[in-house]
DNA sequence: TAATAGGAATATATCGATTATTTTAATCAA
DNA sequence: TTGATTAAAATAATCGATATATTCCTATTA
């Protein structure tokens, strides 16, 4: 609050109105997705106060969120850190996606009318233009967005709120595993296709074909992912 | 922390390396549950810190916590209130509840082993002592323990730990609605028996028939909470 | 009536101090 | 060396007092 604002670090930026745990909250998960902040660490309450220049209680605060959302971990009396990854969870999470996004599709395609077409169309659009789909833009902050609209517009019509949240954390996790390695360079391309393809099927109401593509969408990351050997098979 | 204690209200009590916040926590969620604070009240922090004895760290981490997990609504700048409870969202509640259990259900009839049904009769036998299941019992904390119990060991075998939360939070919510009313009084006769012929499909192995039973259960229960005409259509 | 300008109430945040617990290091005994 | 015990340091958790910001309420004014 003085005039000592002379942190190199990233600085907290609030949005107008926000609550200073909120905008903690965002720029926490923000760091642990991108892996800016990797799984396991400690996150110890000293530093994280240096590093995002905030008190005790907002940083409290944002970490009990996180940890109720499994975006941290939290041990009574020890603190918190990264939620750890690993093979196993990666291949619960999928299975996990798989199950909930299945339903979250074909409610979406029995119920979507013009308006929900109309945001995967632009979605998928907007994933294909050039300064965004070339090489080097694949993990930028601006191809992360367009990529999480997608999956979220595709289940937008699915008339519960409550699992579209869920949707959302298991994406979040999902996003945060992909980011671990550069898996992004082989798959990209690819996703861009397999996008298309599901857009497709949900546009001409073929719920079974948008099911497996999107699916298999999911399991072919994961799989390159655990071939890469980045995971540990329990810790990380 | 004076000598003042003469507090009338449920005293946060403390499981020895347990965190205050979690104290808190568990027992704010409890008092939710049971009903004892009603959907849309008000949680003023002074009000609380008084009731329960605590400071505002934890106080303000159990309710951040709460928030994340659709038991209590925050509100920047404005605090935080109990979950608002209406026809509408116990409809959505109910569905997304048959979506996630159906697919935790089949998953645990699929995988379940001896231990996995064997918790689901002793859980069924529980329900049916007398001294739970005679009829002043059935809002008794016993019975509610009882009850939950049966409806977690049915899923349990799924192997999604994720799942598995998202299932609990759900149940959470469902067993608030259920305190709303005294819907117990005409339910729970019958609901023993439904409980008996869920858990027959289950032990046969019939996962039609187990959903089927599974979900019309909860639907049965969330029609008779409508008709009481308790719940606005919109708030409460 | 509508708009606005206080002022009260409340939520949010900081800071420093205190307590409790865990972790680390050091010591000692087998 | 190993293992257990104890002492010291680090860290988490909590409190309380204070400060700031925002919302809410009310009375005044146009």
């Amino acid at each position: 609050m003085t005039q000592r604002q002379s942190q190199k670090s990233a600085q907290v930026k609030k949005l107008s109105n926000e609550t200073l745990a909120s905008s903690v909250y965002s720029t926490l998960k923000g760091d642990i997705i991108t892996g800016k902040l990797k799984p396991g660490h400690k996150l110890r309450l000293q530093i994280l106060k240096e590093v995002y220049n905030v008190g005790n209680s907002p940083l409290r605060e944002a970490l009990n969120r996180l940890s109720a959302n499994g975006m941290v971990t939290r041990e009574e009396n020890k603190g918190f850190k990264v939620s750890t990854a690993s093979v196993e969870e990666l291949q619960e999470l999928v299975k996990t996606r798989c199950w909930l996004e299945e339903i979250a599709l074909r409610e979406s395609i029995k119920n979507g009318d013009d308006q929900y077409d109309e945001r995967i169309v632009l979605a998928v659009h907007r994933l294909s233009r050039p300064n965004v789909s070339s090489g080097d833009n694949y993990s930028s902050p601006k191809h992360q967005d367009l990529h999480r609209e997608f999956h979220e517009s595709i289940l937008a019509a699915c008339n519960s709120g409550m699992l579209l949240r869920y949707c959302s954390q298991i994406r979040d996790q999902s996003f945060r595993y992909r980011n671990l390695t550069e898996v992004v360079r082989y798959r990209a391309g690819h996703e861009e296709q397999e996008h298309q393809d599901i857009r497709d099927a949900i546009l001409e109401r073929n719920a079974d074909k948008a099911v497996k593509l999107l699916c298999s969408h999911y399991q072919i990351t994961a799989d390159i992912l655990i071939e890469s050997g980045i995971l540990s098979q329990d810790q990380t």
